[in-house]
This record gives C-alpha cells, sequence and structure tokens, in this order.
DNA sequence: CCGGCGACTGTGACCGGTCCCAGTATCACC
DNA sequence: GGTGATACTGGGACCGGTCACAGTCGCCGG
C-alpha cells in the first residue's frame, strides 16, 4: 500500500547516539556546551548531527528542564488600541528580534475579553512561557496581580504603577522628556502652552503632564491641560475642548504622536495653520510623526532598546536575578510642527 | 534557611488522579471528550481538576501526540515594511484573536536576516509548530519551498504566486476589487485614471492592475501606470513619476491606501487638490484610510474574515484535509478622496 | 450456564530529551 | 604499588502527559 517515499520521522537523540558510537548522555552534553567531552567523541557528534540532520525537540526539552524558551508579549491594552498605535508595532519588533537571536520564540498575548484574560492568566500561570513582556498597563490591572501571585517573572514596559518596585521595568524618563520638550516650546517664545495628557493611570501620563507642570512654573494654566487616551480620536476632542475654552493657546503638547495628529487635524477643520497660529509637538516618534503633514517635533523614544532591554531585563530576573529598572533617555525632534 | 511558603510544584496528572481516586487513564480521557467514562467518575475527576487547580502541561502533551497546539505567524517581508504597514497588525489581530478561541498560541516569526531566515526554516521544520500562516510573499520566496519540501501546512494570505495550486489559500477577489473601484472613478466622469501597482511578483501588484486594464478597456493608458512596493515613500515617488509624464491625470487609483496617502502627498507638495484637481482611490482600508485628510476612497479588505479563515482552512490542512483555497469578496467605501 | 458484547477502568510503554550517579581510565604523587 | 584526583562516559530515572491493550463487570441471548 504505502508505495510513498517513506517519511522518516525525525532523528533523536538516540539516532545520533548511535551513528555517532557514543551515549545519549555525551551527545546531550555536546549540545549543552560540551564541558567534559573528549575532541573525538565532540567530533564524532557533531558529524553525527550533520549527517542524521538532527534538531532537539523543544517539547521533549521543556518537559525534562521546566523551561519553555518562550516569552509572552502580553498587550493588555482594549483591543482597538493595540494595533492603531504603532508604538507597540515597535516593541513588538524588537521583542522579535531580541528573542531570534537568542533562539527563543515569541508568543503573542492579546488580553481583550474578559474570556481572553482568564484563559491568559492560566496559559502563562501554568509555566507554559518562560516569562512575561508586560505591554502598557494600566494601574492596578487585575491581571498583573494574578500573574505576579502566580511567581511568574514579569517585565513591564514603563514606570509600573502601583505596583511598588519590585518589578522590573524598562522606562524612559517620562518627567525630564516632557520637560525638555516644555523647555523647547519656551525656547521657541511660546507661552500659552496647552497639553493633552494621556490618561492619569499611566507612567505616560501622569509624569508628562508632572514635567510639563513644574518646567511651566509660574506660566502653567490648569485650564489648558485636557487628558486623552493616546488615540488619535482623543487627540482630535481634546485639541476642541482646549479650544473651546479659549483661543488663546500658541502651542500644543500632546503626550502621543497620535494624539498630535488629532489635534493637528482639528487646528485644520477650525482654519487654523500649524505652526504658524498654533505650533504642536507630540510624543513617541513613532513613524507617524515623520510623515504627518506637518512633519511633527516630538520625543522620540528608544523603542530598539526599549525592548531589547526588556528582554535582557527579564531573562535576568528568570534566571533569578534581583529585579532591576532601567531608565533609557529619549531625545527632542525638531521637524516643523512646532 | 527556607522560611519561604514551601511554593507547592504544580500538580500533575497524577495528583489529580489521586484524590479523584481513579486512574490516570480516566483523568485523560475526562480532559480530552470524557467518552466512555462513568457519570460519577467524570464527576470525581472534574472535582478533584477544580480542587488542586489542576492544568495540563503543554509541553508534556505535545510530547506524547506529536501536536505543538501552536500556528506561527510568519512575516518574510523585509523588517521595515513589517510594521509601518498596518495591514500587517490587522492580520495579527485576527489570527490572535482565531487561536485563543480555540485555545492555541501564537508564535511570532519574522523572516529578516538570512541568518533568521534560516533559523526560522529550521525551527519550523523541526515541527515545533504546526502550521504557518503565510503574511504576504514575494514570488518565489525560498523559505516557502523549504517549508512546503518539510512537508509543514502552510496557508497564504493572498493568492500563492508560482506555488501552483496545492497551497490553501485565502484572498480576496483582488481582480474583481480593481475592476470595480475602476468602474467606480469611471462612473464619477474620470476618464484619465493612473494607477500606483504594487509589484508585479505580489498578487496585489498583478492582478489588481489586471483587473484595472482590463475595466479600463480603450481608455488604457500605459503611460499612467507607474509601480510602487505599497509603502507611502513609494506612492509620493510613483505621484511625482506620474507628474513629470503628464498632467494630463484626473485620477489615481492605488493599489494600497499607504501609496494613497503618499501620492496625496506630492499632490499637495504640487498644489493640486484632491479630489478636486485629482481624485485619489487606495486599497485595503487599512485604518489609515479613515483618518487620512481627506479621507480616502478604497476598497475594504475583510480583515477579520481573512485571518480568521487562514486559521480555519490551516487547522483544516493540518487535520489532513485537502488544501483549499478561498476568496472573500471586498466592499467600495467611498470617501472623500474620489 | 456459558459465551459474547459493550461500557468502563487501570497499567505499562512510550514520546525525546536532561540530569545525576556510578563507573572507568589515566595520571600524579607519595 | 596504592591512593586519590581529574577527565570523561554510560545508563537509569524522570519530566507529565497519551495511547493501546488487557482486564473487569454486568447484562442479554441462546
Amino acid at each position: 500500500m504505502d508505495t510513498a517515499p517513506i517519511s522518516m520521522r525525525r532523528p533523536t537523540i538516540r539516532d545520533v547516539a548511535a551513528t555517532a558510537g557514543v551515549s545519549r548522555g555525551t551527545v546531550s552534553r555536546v549540545i549543552n556546551g560540551g564541558h567534559w567531552v573528549s575532541p573525538e567523541a565532540r567530533d564524532a557528534v557533531e558529524r553525527a548531527i550533520a549527517e542524521t540532520g538532527y534538531t532537539a525537540n523543544h517539547h521533549a526539552r521543556s518537559l525534562a528542564t521546566g523551561r519553555a524558551n518562550s516569552l509572552a508579549f502580553l498587550l493588555t491594552e482594549p483591543q482597538h488600541l493595540l494595533f492603531s498605535d504603532p508604538t507597540y508595532a515597535l516593541l513588538l519588533r524588537g521583542a522579535a528580534e531580541a528573542l531570534t537571536q537568542r533562539s527563543m520564540t515569541l508568543v503573542l498575548l492579546v488580553a481583550g475579553t474578559p474570556q481572553e484574560r482568564a484563559n491568559i492568566a492560566s496559559f502563562v500561570s501554568a509555566g507554559h512561557v518562560d516569562g512575561v513582556l508586560l505591554i502598557s498597563s494600566h494601574e492596578q490591572d487585575p491581571l498583573v496581580g494574578s500573574l505576579r501571585a502566580a511567581g511568574v517573572p514579569v517585565v513591564c514596559s514603563g514606570d509600573p504603577l502601583g505596583l511598588a518596585g519590585n518589578l522590573p521595568a524598562v522606562a524612559v524618563d517620562e518627567e525630564g522628556s516632557a520637560r525638555e520638550m516644555t523647555r523647547y516650546l519656551l525656547s521657541r517664545g511660546y507661552r500659552r502652552i496647552a497639553m493633552i495628557a494621556g490618561p492619569d493611570d499611566t507612567p505616560g501620563g501622569r509624569y508628562r503632564l508632572r514635567g510639563f507642570r513644574s518646567e511651566m512654573d509660574d506660566l502653567f494654566d490648569p485650564d489648558l491641560v485636557v487628558a486623552g487616551d493616546y488615540t488619535r480620536e482623543s487627540g482630535a476632542v481634546a485639541m476642541s475642548t482646549l479650544l473651546g475654552r479659549t483661543r488663546d493657546i500658541d502651542a500644543v503638547f500632546a503626550a502621543s504622536d497620535l494624539m498630535a495628529a488629532g489635534a493637528v487635524a482639528t487646528l485644520k477643520k477650525e482654519g487654523l495653520r500649524v505652526p504658524d497660529d498654533i505650533a504642536v509637538a507630540g510624543f513617541d516618534d513613532s513613524g507617524l510623526a515623520e510623515e504627518h503633514d506637518p512633519p511633527l517635533t516630538t520625543m522620540r523614544q528608544p523603542w530598539r532598546e526599549l525592548s531589547e532591554h526588556m528582554v535582557s531585563l527579564l531573562l535576568e530576573a528568570i534566571a533569578g536575578g534581583e529585579p532591576r529598572t532601567m531608565i533609557l533617555p529619549t531625545k527632542l525632534i525638531v521637524r516643523e510642527s512646532a
């Protein structure tokens, strides 16, 4: 019956051992660093591996070692946000690369519906991944709590508000960045500067506003602050709100490029020119900023470094190291909008 | 020394069996459908599972069954494209959801550097995932060949050009969609319609152009066709090229929203109004279209359905079914740009 | 009363690795 | 020549499931 070419089953470590004329143990040692193996044995094993085309079975290895060799990229934002905001894609790309380099894999988890959240909690707690790259959690996300309780190593993107210490995190200097942008706007002669802040339960919402306020000092006017939720639409709405309060505004600092873009859209609709009538600055330099019309002045977040360090801190934590937190610098990118 | 609360190891199927007072086999049967299990046994097992908080160990199961319970989402585009084009994010989101529903996991693979491509080929061939969702392959991608050779189930997004048949795929009716858009533009009275096509080695490049050409019929002018690579920049460049050839253009049909946006940018720079001087239509309805200024008339791709069907066709193929291909309809979305 | 069948259950082998321990060989040293 | 350390090797046990198979039990028909 079976006239098809026999589909050889994948070679196992035993096959390699047999063709190399050594034991499984020796093959295993060669694979894992090769200490305490004689040069001849190593050679034989390496030849045998090449000859048989052996590749290790991840599942078997994970079962034996208890390590999964994979990390979860966990998005906790409501769905619609996740994929409209280009910053997530940047982090995802960086994380994927960082893991590929370490020959680990990236499991994408999206915590949208309550059902999904429950599944994810049990999935992760069950040890199917070694750790979690936690992306953009609002303060007091219960999911984070359950992960911590289960003892799953976690590293946060951005300051883990309210999860006092102990959680490793990689963040940018939110407050300092906001101060720098504010200082820049002031240096350009703007005095009536409004801020479209992020939600107060996110680090980017809280600390960027704090930096803005302290740098503005006497010039700070609470009427010129409106909070959005980082989306383009919320930026547009916020700008309308601001204009409804007063026309005495000469610059706007938005806590995300997306909100800045929304603000610009509103301004255009109102017949106001950017930056001639009102200057607009964003935050993130998410790619959108450069393509925008006009190109946005913004604070560049070091996306590549952020994800790279998230991965390395997480691996440290998994290895049992002390939880560390890194603060990375941002960079002022001056374009045309302000 | 160890004053910390003992960290109980995860309960295994044996623990469940013990507390339920049955054998491992029975527990396994309950978990996998529960056939040929007495109601009392089932009850006891379910109680024991709840009591112990048991969750199955994926690695052990995969080792025993040979199934990984995960699919790869494989991006074969050069890096910079992947994450600037919002359409990938839409597919990714949909795939993640579709898999979560089936309690499978999504492994993200990015085939960027040659090194990564090699790793991915061996990773996938080694059976670490059950199948591959292949995203946007150019014709004759060697990676696809090696995956097919290794017998890994694959499903393509878009017509798998050149990989004649046999590969299941989910695509939209490219040619029909392009005809519909062209017909619409003609119905609006435009006669000198240009096309910014996609690369000819992609289905969206080849077939959308084909549809455009056949619907234009006598009005088709090869001088009014330029190919881009779906990016915004290429759209901008293509538009410049077109304008360099002739100013006798009253509408432009771009094979992606991103290229349409680039074209609009060029037109604005040239002082031309959209749609008053030149109308612009896109393709994808990738989210960008709605937010664009002016909002883009475009062909909506059914992203959710695309990814959902990709997953289900792939699972069919994995189960040994005949490779199937699905063609989904698009929808003309009329906004302001044309 | 026996044979046979269907429903249900328990058990041992196995998936493909890792790890640990016992064992051997070689060599230096006293 | 015995002792002990060092370098290396082999093999059994184990990780936590699934699966095939054998076995038990009750019941029905002949």
